[in-house]
DNA sequence: CCATCCTTTGCATACGTATTCATAAAGAGT
DNA sequence: ACTCTTTATGAATACGTATGCAAAGGATGG
C-alpha cells in the first residue's frame, strides 16, 4: 500500500539494479528465473505500487481518455458515460470526466485542461456545431471523436444517431395516427441534433403534404424550464397542436408536465413523442413513445474508434475521419394512444 | 496547440534558459520584465502547452481526485458526481470517474488503479460496509472520504444522510396516515444505507407500538428487477401491506410499476415512499413522496473535506476522521394520498 | 572604493520509470 | 581453445518540469 516505494527501493532490497526490477515488472524475457522470483517477493513484501505518472512520462502516453459531457445528470449521458468507461477499462484505459453544462467557456477550459493532462484522446458528448476549439483540435490530428452531437460540415469523427431519419419516423408515426398539427420543441439551433431533427420533422410534413406552421416550431435550449414554457406557448395557440414532438426525452417529459398541468389528457387531448429513450421513459407511469438511441453502442463505438485513432497516431499516420450514423428506432408506448396491448414488466414496446 | 513543445524549446527560441521559462510560467518574482515579456511572447507564438504529467512528477501531486461510484446511470449518483466535479474544478482539481457496478472486484481494481495513477485523494460513492481494501486505505492515512454509504464501526471519513432518521420520518409519516402494515424493500445488508434505513423503519414501528412482521421486510439488491419482484412478493402476501417503503427512489419506482401492473391504484390501494429524491421523482406523473438527500451539498462537502485532508497530508499531519450526517427531509408528494393541494410546476412538495 | 545587498540568470539535479548500450558470463559449435 | 551466440545484468540516459545553488551584474551605503 506504500505509495512512496520506488523500483529503486525494491532494487536495493533485492540486491539488483533498478533496471532489473523494471524488467521484471514489464515481463522482459531475459531475466533469470531466480532473480525474478526474488524481485517479485520483495515487491510483494514492500507493497510496491507502480507509479503511473512516471510511467506516462517516459512512455509518452497516459492510458487516459478525456470525456466531456454536456450534462451528466441527464440519464442519457449517464448511460453513455457508463458504456464509455466500461469499454475503456476493458482496454486498460481510464476516463477523466468533465461536465461543461453546455457552456462554451467550460468546454474550452476542459478541452485545454485535458490536453495539458496529456490524455491520449478526447471524446466529446456533446459539442455545438461551430465550436472553433474542437475544429482546431480535429485539424491538429489529435485523436478525438464526437458522440451524439457533431460539428458542421462533417468535420472530424463522430458517432451519432441518424437524427433526420429518427425525427422523420417519429413525425410520420404521428401523422399516420391522423395528427396534422404537430408542435416541435427543439433545442438550440447550433446543436446538430436539434437542427437535424428539425429537418426530419419538416421532411415528414412534406411527405404527408402538410404545410409548415412556424408557430408550431419552438427553438430554444435543452432545459426543463424552457421546455415547459415552450409547451405552454404551444397550448396557448388559438389553433393548438394535437401532438408534440420533443427534441429529447427530458424535453418531452417537461412538456408532459405542462400538458397535465393544463388539465389535458395524454394521449387523448395531446399526443407526445420524445427522443433518446432514457431509462425512465419506459416507466409504466410515463410510457413515453420515443426514438431510441443505442447508448451502449454509441459508447462502445466511440471507444473502439478513438483507440484505433490513438494507435494510428502512434504510428505517425494521418487520422482518417470516421463517420458513424446509427439507425434510430421508434419505440411505441402510451403517449400517442395507440399501444393498447397489455404492457408488462420489461416490455420495451414495439418498433415501427 | 502543439503538445510536443517543451519549455526547453521555448527557452531556446527566446534565448534564455529552461529554468527562466519555468520561472515565468510559475510567476516567480525575480524575472526581468523584458525577459518575461519575451518569453510570454514566444510561448504564445509557439502555442506551448504545459505538460501536467511532468509537472505532477516533480511536484508529487496530480491535482486529480478519484471518484468511484456504484452506478453512474442512477441519477442520484449523476447529481453527486456533477457536484463533485464542479467543486473540484473550482479548486483546480479534476476527477477520474470509475463505475464499480456494485461489484467488489471492480471496486478493488479501480481503487488500486487510482492509487497507481497517484490521484491526490479518492471519494467513494458508495462502499459496502466491510470493504477490506477501503479499510486498509483509511488506515494508511491516504486522503479519502465516503459519500452516501460508509464503512462499519465509523471507520474513516464520510458524508452521509442520517438514514435512521430519514427512514424514521418516512415510516412515521405513513403511520400518521393510518398505515400499520408497511412493507420495506431494502438493499443489501452490507450497505450502510440499507442497514440504517431498516433500523429507522423498525424504530418507527416501535414508536407506534406496532409489532414487526418479518414477511414485510425484504432484503435484496439495489436492482430494478429485484425490487419489482420484491414488490410482487409483498403483494402476494395473504395479508398484504397497505404501504411500501422503498430503500431508494429507483426501488420505489420499480415497486410502483409492479403495483400498477397488478391493477392496483396508488395511493388508494397502496401508498409508496422512496429515498433520495432523484429528479424524476418530482415529475407530475410520478409524484413520489420521498426522503430527500441534498446531493449538491454532499458533493460540496466531500470535496471540501478531502481537499483539507490533502492539505494536511502534505504537511505530514495525521488525518482526523470527519463524520458528517446530513439531516434528511421528507418531501410529500402524491404517492401517499395526502397532498391534495394543487401542485404546480417546480412545486417541490412540503417538508414534514 | 569596498562591502553588502538585491536582482537576474544559468547550471545541475530530482521526480520514477523504461530502455539503450555495454559488458560479462555461460553455452554452443568448430 | 577459439569465436559466436544467447542469457543476464548494471550503468547511463531520457521523458518535461521545478527548484536549490552559484554566480554575475548592478545598486546601495558607508
Amino acid at each position: 500500500m506504500s505509495l512512496s516505494i520506488t523500483t529503486k527501493d525494491v532494487a536495493e532490497k533485492a540486491g539488483v539494479s533498478q533496471a532489473t526490477v523494471s524488467r521484471v515488472l514489464n515481463g522482459y524475457p531475459y531475466v533469470n528465473e531466480k532473480t525474478r522470483q526474488k524481485v517479485l517477493e520483495v515487491i510483494k513484501e514492500m507493497g510496491y505500487q507502480p507509479n503511473h505518472v512516471a510511467r506516462s512520462m517516459v512512455l509518452q502516453q497516459t492510458k487516459t481518455l478525456g470525456l466531456i459531457v454536456s450534462d451528466i445528470t441527464n440519464p442519457f449521458y449517464g448511460e453513455i458515460a457508463k458504456s464509455i468507461m466500461d469499454w475503456a477499462r476493458e482496454a486498460g484505459y481510464n476516463v477523466v470526466l468533465c461536465n461543461n453544462d453546455n457552456s462554451r467557456e467550460m468546454q474550452d477550459y476542459y478541452q485545454n485542461f485535458l490536453l495539458q493532462k496529456r490524455v491520449d484522446g478526447i471524446i466529446f458528448a456533446s459539442v455545438s456545431m461551430e465550436d472553433e476549439e474542437v475544429v482546431k483540435l480535429v485539424r491538429s490530428n489529435f485523436p478525438c471523436i464526437m458522440c451524439n452531437r457533431r460539428l458542421k460540415n462533417n468535420a472530424g469523427s463522430f458517432v451519432v444517431s441518424n437524427n433526420e431519419r429518427g425525427a422523420f419516423k417519429a413525425v410520420s408515426y404521428l401523422m399516420s395516427l391522423g395528427h396534422r398539427r404537430i408542435g416541435f420543441i427543439s433545442g438550440p439551433a447550433n446543436f446538430s441534433t436539434a437542427a437535424e431533427r428539425l429537418k426530419g420533422y419538416l421532411e415528414a410534413l412534406k411527405a404527408y403534404g402538410v404545410e409548415v406552421d412556424n408557430s408550431l416550431v419552438i427553438q430554444g435550449r435543452f432545459h426543463k424550464q424552457f421546455a415547459y414554457e415552450a409547451a405552454a406557448k404551444l397550448l396557448a395557440l388559438e389553433n393548438r397542436p394535437t401532438a408534440i414532438f420533443g427534441a429529447n426525452d427530458l424535453t418531452a417529459l417537461a412538456a408532459m408536465e405542462c400538458v397535465l398541468d393544463h388539465g389535458l389528457d395524454i394521449p387523448k387531448d395531446m399526443a407526445l413523442v420524445g427522443y433518446d429513450d432514457i431509462n425512465i421513459s419506459s416507466h409504466r407511469r410515463i410510457g413515453l413513445t420515443t426514438v431510441a438511441q443505442k447508448k451502449e453502442e454509441i459508447g462502445r463505438l466511440a471507444v473502439e474508434k478513438i483507440l484505433e485513432m490513438i494507435a494510428k497516431k502512434k504510428r505517425d499516420e494521418k487520422l482518417e475521419p470516421v463517420h458513424i450514423y446509427l439507425e434510430p428506432q421508434l419505440i411505441i408506448r402510451d403517449t400517442c394512444g395507440r399501444n393498447q396491448k397489455e404492457r408488462r414488466w420489461n416490455n420495451e414496446g414495439f418498433s415501427l
